[in-house]
DNA sequence: GTGAAAGCGCTAACAT
DNA sequence: ATGTTAGCGCTTTCAC
């Protein structure tokens, strides 16, 4: 491996003129570039990576920590959200560091650990929880990072969320158009943020339609196609079934629509069930899904974006910016995303677009 | 963050006592280790994780490049992998570095440059290919891997594989004595290790029990439930259709039963099908499926013990390795897997397990 | 426009 | 048993 001595001596220079040759600097003459630039090229210069990050005190390097209960996960969503992360990380030279946890304490302790050892520059969270540990005890460490979805304690952090209020008034608004009136709903536990956004929103506007919705019509706490066949098949069992079942993600709609179908329902017309995300799956099933899709790998992009801002302007408290550094990180919204932001663009909500498919 | 040197002051010490002494080297004295040890507590320190990869030539970090097309991997599996790895690499201190590939040209840069810029000291490769480029540049480069699966143009490369020659053998064997004669086949592109070895085994077992397979019962080079499910639907229309579908995946299958279903075929009476994984849905699939079993988080976290092993060794040759070190790394088989190994354990065969459910 | 020198925090060879 | 010295490869004052 060549380093900058090696070029240094090839091109008569000092390791200092070379150095700053390679970045560009303008203080050296066109002619010292051009050559040390060609010698670089010659050599495959490449510069040691470790190196720089040791005298820039800098890892160059995002972490992003997996709870092991990926059943949690629908593990479409997981992957889709990763490989935003990770392309959006390269484009700006960062690494990428996924740990997975064994269980809950045990990934408190590894942020902790992360952060001591000085392994990342920040952290990217997804599936908060209202009352978030992890952004707590980031908050309280200052350390940076950027979610995706919203907590309760920790309410100048930023984060991209999908308009959950909205996008469950897009469905009670679509099942009642379509006559429905009793209508339950499936969700992960109340504890996770965006859980409870949609269960508040479903209620409210169905309250705002005129239309009641009992206790036992509310199951939450699942995740999976199995929680979703077995709650579905225990709702369908009651006395004055449901006629429409929202669920708060695909798999567990993808359960629903599957008891419907051992109750001799014929869904999209004696049961309704709705999703959330639109897996890929979610097209092909059968009967095609009603749901709402999030622009899952383009959501995990944003939330790099909000996080290396967030790492910049930390950074410039303590080290002199160059100005074009600075003008570098300003976070854009692509053009075709509908989004409510807040002035400095650190809090996201999109807007959710509701698909209407087969099982409504 | 509190350094060696500040500890050095503190306790009266050289830098390199101190650094002696926290390594636990002998010719430090007890007193002077306890000492040390004491007021590095107190002052929290945690050594410097760059420093000292700089200077041990080590970036303690595993790499895993992810292909973005990852419609192949059952999602699943992949989260059950990257989980194995990520805690057995934990466990020896190292990091796992995740990228995710835009497509095959960019998957091979990726290597390149993560082994140019030294950001990893080795690789974990999955979901090999018969001819496998990355193997195949890795092992230009002489640069570590262990892969899950094998590749035929790597001959020496350390591996774990699950015996998939052997899996077919079970389950051939398990469908013929149902008394299945005709049999089809659906399974990934035969450029896929796996999928070429398992069809191949297919064949010949059939071949042996006397079963013809049509050629136009093979389905080669699909992935998903949504694939499965137009497969088998074809299959079904054939003039005359098979009675049973071997799957080469969970989700495979799952789309065969549910084309079985919709052509209104007792699953499991009118038509047998299989699967290969046992993903956690499987067990609550309806019916539940006929499957082959994978510990695909112990294969993860051995597929890391291979990559260390294989590190060390490099290692020995350049650097003086401490006994003690080179003890440490031993390939070490749990107990409860039935394996086929090497001399060295260097390249393992898993003997699979065939669940027997409602499918067959 | 260029170079000398210092230093990021750590470890190891080599004294003593 | 401990300290001195050197250096990993890079970046950044600061002086000329």
């Amino acid at each position: 491996m060549a380093t900058l001595k090696d070029i240094a001596q090839r091109v008569n220079r000092s390791v200092t003129t070379v150095s700053r040759a390679l970045a560009g600097y303008s203080d050296v003459s066109p002619e010292t570039i051009s050559i040390v630039r060609s010698a670089a090229d010659e050599m495959g210069y490449v510069p040691n990576t470790l190196a720089r990050r040791l005298r820039n005190r800098s890892t160059e390097t995002i972490g992003f920590v997996v709870p092991d209960s990926s059943g949690g996960y629908s593990e479409a969503f997981f992957s889709e959200f990763l490989a935003g992360v990770s392309k959006r990380a390269a484009d700006f030279g960062y690494d990428l560091l996924v740990a997975v946890a064994h269980d809950k304490e045990d990934e408190i302790s590894i942020y902790r650990k992360l952060i001591s050892e000085g392994k990342v520059d920040g952290f990217v969270l997804t599936r908060t929880y209202c009352r978030d540990a992890r952004a707590e005890l980031l908050t309280k460490e200052g350390f940076p990072f950027a979610m995706f979805g919203r907590v309760e304690n920790a309410s100048s952090a930023p984060y991209v969320d999908e308009d959950g209020t909205y996008a469950m008034k897009l469905i009670t608004e679509h099942l009642v158009d379509r006559g429905h009136t009793r209508i339950a709903c499936i969700g992960q536990p109340e504890s996770i943020m965006f859980s409870r956004l949609r269960l508040q929103s479903v209620k409210e506007h169905l309250a705002t339609a005129g239309v009641q919705i009992p206790e036992e019509y509310i199951r939450m706490g699942y995740f999976s196609q199995k929680d979703g066949y077995e709650q579905a098949s225990d709702l369908l069992r009651l006395p004055t079934p449901p006629s429409a079942i929202i669920c708060f993600n695909d798999l567990l709609a993808f359960g629903a629509v599957n008891a419907g179908k051992d109750a001799d329902l014929r869904i999209g017309r004696d049961l309704a069930v709705t999703g959330f995300d639109d897996i890929p799956m979610s097209a092909h099933y059968r009967p095609p899904l009603t749901t709402i899709s999030q622009p899952i790998q383009g959501i995990g992009g944003m939330v790099v974006d909000l996080l290396l801002d967030r790492i910049q302007e930390l950074r410039g408290i303590t080290f002199q910016e160059h100005e074009s550094e600075a003008a570098k990180r300003r976070i854009l919204i692509p053009e075709s995303w509908k989004v409510e932001a807040d002035r400095h663009h650190h809090q996201l909500l999109l807007k959710p677009e509701l698909i209407i498919r087969g099982t409504t």
